[in-house]
Order: structure tokens, then C-alpha cells, then sequence
DNA sequence: GAAATTCATGTTAGCGATAACATACGTGAG
DNA sequence: CTCACGTATGTTATCGCTAACATGAATTTC
């Protein structure tokens, strides 16, 4: 009643060469498959010269394990997951050196999935690690709704989950972060000090990514300084569901050119991240106006280049690669001591960084 | 004789909860696996009513097949691995997505694995990715002799390879790369015909890295053009072999400040890489100079940055996504027409993009 | 109306490894 | 001398899935 053909397969031409087996090492070896699996395991009790001969086949023949029925067997592959949504951001760099600081020490191996910003490949990327059974998931990519769903089935069917700056909760997942609420907070109360009143935010959308903690931290010290916000000083952050990280230069850009033309223009400005805030100063340079004395800039993040730009950038500096440890060293505990174990929650303090880019208000 | 125990092994506390198989939802549905099998497959007859019925069972169940089981079985995982060397540079980042571009629609999915620019997490790499059956490599890091000496192996072994701007050459490896000597050459040739006569080079060491293309472009010119090659004016490059990528601004701003102290300093300088670049900009600027009329600045790679620094960067574009795209097509060719095939090489042309760091000599 | 074909499922065997148990030999204790 | 234990292997039975083959029923063909 229902034909569904597998194409592909039939387009296979030609067939993988047979890759050696324990079988064909303990045949060599004059051992049964069991003793060569001791040697390789370094498990068990093995005789010197056995242990010897078998090691020399083993070089011989070029012998790979395979992890396939390795893992089937022993339902546990040593292996995480780590899925990203930028890999070009210098953030997600620090964070999985981080991951894979803790990890390699205990054997296990990294692999890293990018869902570039797609909640579809959110999804994918969880599948593809679940059924890979990978032996835990880390995740820093942003919320979204299928993403979160899908995690949650995760999750309850017993995956160990660490989330990294993830807005959502789970029982049995625990969650380190940075708290970029106050670190939006105290780069633009920073601002306000200085005497600024009209300060911009470029990279948020006002019908979209209003989740974004330091945008609403800044709200808040606005707020809190009796400061309006004002609409037209919001700019950015529109677009795809697609749009690739590396464009937020461009988005910098763009969105300080827009805050420029208008006939109240801002005093300072507070950017996403720092990318950001670097193309920011390149519309600010190329109109002609001085950074800081026209117009102050603070971004964040704390990417190398911030100290390597002129004027040199006041920013917000997250312990990222402290993030990826911790979490790391949360999912192993859940992996190997108690998958049932509460929540466990931390949340890292950020770090005003002041440079040239800031400056008291004319 | 040799006691080895796995201390592993004992200090795993709490099992992972079993899984749900197969063979669960086969006798929650009132069918045998096969049935299910084909269900989830989507391969062979199947009733509607009975795919529905165990449509059903699978989603109440929340089940997610094993990809250990189905790999070890099938001998094929639909995996792909991509090993890069750091992950922060924004160069990795195009060509993953060229990868992902190809591979996702062919249905295999990418895992990538970060070597942090060290040969022994490279052949780790490698062996990781083995050992898990990836059904394919690409491999985009700086060649080394003990991973060179580990990929043949496994190339020989019959793993199906592609290789992005490695300098090393199989016969059944095909062979993506950027004819970066050209580039190094018509940037160097761009900065003579400006008429600049001391042209430095940051980011390579005289004792180590001579290895690199665009290096051997810049003597290429140099040469051509009866200019001396000044080993003064060659900077950086040094230190350990753990250099992490993003610590590059740092790389070209002191071998620019070194070059600034020199008796006689260069009238321009070409960088090794974009990141490169920008750090000598900022130590020229600091030093209170102008860029181009007292020093012009060339890049290379074109980074999104380049293009959002003032001044602008003169730099040499590589089709780099297209190389990820190419690599891509190529190994999914040999993993399913012909594992036997000859080895293809491609080399992409580059582009000088020329912007306002560089300018005539004075 | 018998043979051939399509549809819908089931059965069997094994992918490559290892946990758990079984076997057998030495060696020192009692 | 026997028992117990440490040492050094081997045997068996899966892990979860699917290729290949087998089995019938329904339908079509000549």
C-alpha cells in the first residue's frame, strides 16, 4: 500500500574495503578475540609476551577498534556533544576550549555541532548527538521554542544535559551562565555616569529578541536613573531567523548609521556585543565624529580584538572559559556519579572593562 | 603477569536508564522490529494503518533509534567529521559551512573536532573520528609529520579523505586549496609597484614556519623585482607550538613594534592573516603614525572585519566557502561512486583587495 | 483458473565488541 | 597432599539494528 524506496543505497557503487576486526587480529595472534580485547583495553590479566605479540599484530595490521560495537556494547561511547550556534564567535571559541579542557583529561572525546542560529538545525543537532549516543550534551545555543521542546523529550529519556547561557530549565539539566543582566546594567549605568542621557542600544529588535538579558539590563538602569527610553534610539537585530554571526559588524554598522541620521542623535551607545560595537565605531569614523568625544561606545563580550581596535573598546568581560569548565565537570558528575542528581545552577559574575572608547559627556 | 585494572569503569555509580529499542515498540505495536524498522526507515511495504499504528507507539515512546546498532549493522554511520585548527578564525567558520551546505543536503551529518593548531590533538583527531566510523574526513589543518604520518594510514586502511590546503598529497585523497603563493605574491607585487622597497612580513619565523605559501609568495616578488629579502623585516611566528589562534592582534601588534624600532623601518608590511593585520594597524597608531602615508598595511584572507577597521585593509580574498563546498562534493563522490578513485586536486585563485591601507610610497 | 506479480509481513543471522562466567594451571598455605 | 587463591586464558550470550531470504495473501495476467 505504501512504496517508499531507498534511493540512496542504490546509488552506493562500490563497498567499503573490510575493516580489520579483534577476530582477525586473535586469529593472527593465535589468541581468542577476548584476549586481544584484554590487550587493547589494557584490562584484565594478560601474560607479558601474549600481551606483546598481540600488540604487534595489532601494528601490523593497522587495527582500528571500532566504536560502533564498542559502544553498543557497553552502552557508553566517551564521547560529548557540544552544539553552538556560531562557530566564528570568538565566544563559543573560549567556551569549548574550556569544555575541552575538563574533558580530554577524562577521556572523553569532543565533537562540536554548529546550528548557525537555526532552530531547525537546533533540533537536528540534538537528534543527531541523541542517536549517536553521545554520552552527554552541552548546549550554548539561544532558546527557542522546538529547540527547548526537543531538549526537554531529551532530557526525560535519561541524556545528561549541561546548557551553557540557555534561557530555559529543566530538573535534570543543570545550567551555568553569566550574568548578563548586570553586565548590561553596568556598562550602561557606566554610560550614565559619564553624564550621557541619550544612549542608544544597537542590536536587538523591539518585536523580537527581547529576551536578551544585557538589553535588559540596560533597560533597567535607564529606568532606574529616571531615563527615558526611547524607541528610535533601538536599533538592530532585524532580519532573518538566518542571519550568520559574522555579519554583526555589519549590523554595527548599519544600525550606528541609522542612529546617526537622526536629528536627536545619541550621546553614546551600548552594543550587543562587541562586533558590534567595532562596526559601530567604523560608521562613527567614517561620518567624521570622535570617538569618545562626539560619541562614547561600550560593547561586549571582551573579544581579543577589543583592546586591539582604536580607540581601544570599553566592554563587559563574561569568564567564558570558566563557563565551559564548569559545565563540562557538572555534566561529567551527571554522567558518572548520579543522572538523577537535582538542578545544579551558577551564575558567573561579568566584569566592566573601561578603555578609550567611553569618555564624559560633552 | 600484568594486572591493568580499568579504575574507570568503578566509579560509574548510576546506570543510564535503558533506552527504548526497537523491539519495544515492535511489541507495543503488535509487529515484529522488521516492521518497525521499515517504518522508520521509510524503505519497503509497510500498511498504512500499520505504519500509523506504529507511528504512534514510536512518538508516545519517545523513541530514538541507535545509531551505534544501525551503523555497526549497516557499515555506514552518515557521518561526516571536519577537523579544523581553531575554531575561532573566522576562515574555519566559511569553510564549515560550504561542508554543511553539501553534506545536509545528502543527508550526513557533520561533527567537528578542533585540534587547537597541535599536532597531537590533530591525530587524535583523526583517530577519534575513526574509531566512531565516520564514514569521511576532511581535514583543514597545517600539515605536521606525526598527523601526515597518521592520515596515510588511515587513508591506506580505505577511510575515504578529503583535504583542505594541507600540504600533504595521497594518491586516493582529493586535495582542496587556494593557490595562496599566488596570493602572497600579488600582494607583495601590489606593494612594490606602489612603490615601496622595505616591505616586512609579520607572522612567520625564519627557523620554523617557512612552509607557508603566502611567505614564499612575498620572496617570489621580492625576488622578481631585484629586492633583498631583509631578514630584519620578518617578525613573529615564534613561541610555542600551542599558540592559540585568537592571541594573532597580539602576534602583529608586537612584530609591528618591533619593526617600528628598527633604524631603518619598512615603508609597508604584509601580514600573515587579516587578525595579523589589524594588530599591526593599532601598534602603528599608537605609535602615532599614519596608515598608508607613513606605513601601508596589507592583510590576507578578508576576513568580515577587514572591510569595518579604519582604515580599511588591503587583503587577499580566498574562495573559502567554495573550498568547503568543493572538499565536500569530493569525498561524497568517493564515499559513494568509487573509494578507489585517483586523487583530484582543485586550486581556487585569489583576489587582492585592494582598500585604503595601502598607497604609494613617499 | 493456474501462474506470475505485487503487497505485507515474518524469520534468521550477524555487524564487532565485551561482560560475565567458566576453565585450567601454577603456587604457597596449612 | 589438598585447598585456596592468583594468573591466564577461553566460551557464551548479548548490545540494537537491518540485509537477505522466506512466507503467505491479494491481485493481476494470459
Amino acid at each position: 500500500m505504501h512504496v517508499i524506496v531507498n534511493l540512496y543505497s542504490m546509488s552506493v557503487k562500490k563497498q567499503a574495503k573490510r575493516q580489520v576486526t579483534l577476530a582477525d587480529i586473535a586469529t593472527l595472534a593465535a589468541v581468542t578475540p577476548m584476549t586481544v580485547s584484554r590487550v587493547i583495553n589494557a584490562s584484565g590479566y594478560v601474560r607479558v609476551e601474549t600481551r606483546e605479540r598481540v600488540l604487534r599484530v595489532v601494528r601490523e595490521m593497522n587495527y582500528r577498534r571500532n566504536g560502533l560495537a564498542r559502544g553498543l556494547k557497553r552502552q557508553r561511547t566517551e564521547t560529548i556533544g557540544l552544539v553552538i550556534g556560531d562557530i566564528a564567535n570568538p565566544f563559543s571559541a573560549e567556551l569549548s576550549r574550556g569544555v575541552r579542557e575538563v574533558l580530554e583529561k577524562r577521556g572523553y572525546t569532543l565533537f562540536i555541532c554548529v546550528s548557525e542560529h537555526s532552530a531547525k538545525e537546533d533540533v537536528q543537532a540534538f537528534e543527531s548527538l541523541a542517536d549517536h549516543r553521545a554520552d552527554g550534551l552541552i548546549v550554548a545555543t539561544r532558546s527557542c521554542k522546538s529547540g527547548d521542546e526537543r531538549l526537554r523529550e531529551l532530557i526525560d529519556s535519561g541524556i545528561p544535559v549541561s546548557l551553557i547561557g540557555r534561557d530555559f530549565r529543566h530538573p535534570h539539566a543543570d545550567l551555568v551562565s553569566a550574568d548578563n543582566l548586570k553586565g548590561g546594567y553596568e556598562a550602561t549605568k557606566h554610560l550614565i555616569d559619564l553624564g550621557h542621557e541619550r544612549i542608544g542600544f544597537i542590536g536587538v529588535s523591539l518585536t523580537k529578541s527581547l529576551g536578551l538579558r544585557r538589553f535588559q539590563g540596560y533597560q533597567e538602569a535607564l529606568n532606574e536613573h529616571r531615563l527615558t527610553l526611547d524607541e528610535s534610539l533601538i536599533v538592530g537585530g532585524g532580519g532573518s531567523d538566518q542571519m550568520p554571526g559574522y555579519s554583526t559588524e555589519e549590523m554595527g554598522f548599519a544600525g550606528m548609521t541609522k542612529l546617526l541620521r537622526l536629528k536627536k542623535r545619541p550621546t553614546a551607545v551600548f552594543a550587543r556585543n562587541d562586533f558590534t560595537a567595532i562596526g559601530a565605531l567604523n560608521a562613527i569614523k567614517q561620518a567624521g565624529l570622535r570617538i569618545p568625544e562626539d560619541i562614547a561606545v561600550a560593547g561586549y563580550d571582551d573579544i581579543p580584538l577589543a583592546s586591539h581596535v582604536a580607540p581601544t573598546l570599553t566592554t563587559v568581560r563574561q569568564p567564558t572559559r570558566e563557563q565551559g569548565r564548569l559545565a563540562a565537570r557538572f555534566l561529567l558528575r551527571r554522567i558518572e556519579e548520579d543522572r538523577e542528581r537535582p538542578r545544579e545552577e551558577k551564575t558567573f559574575d561579568c566584569e566592566l572593562i573601561v578603555r578609550q572608547s567611553t569618555a564624559p559627556a560633552k
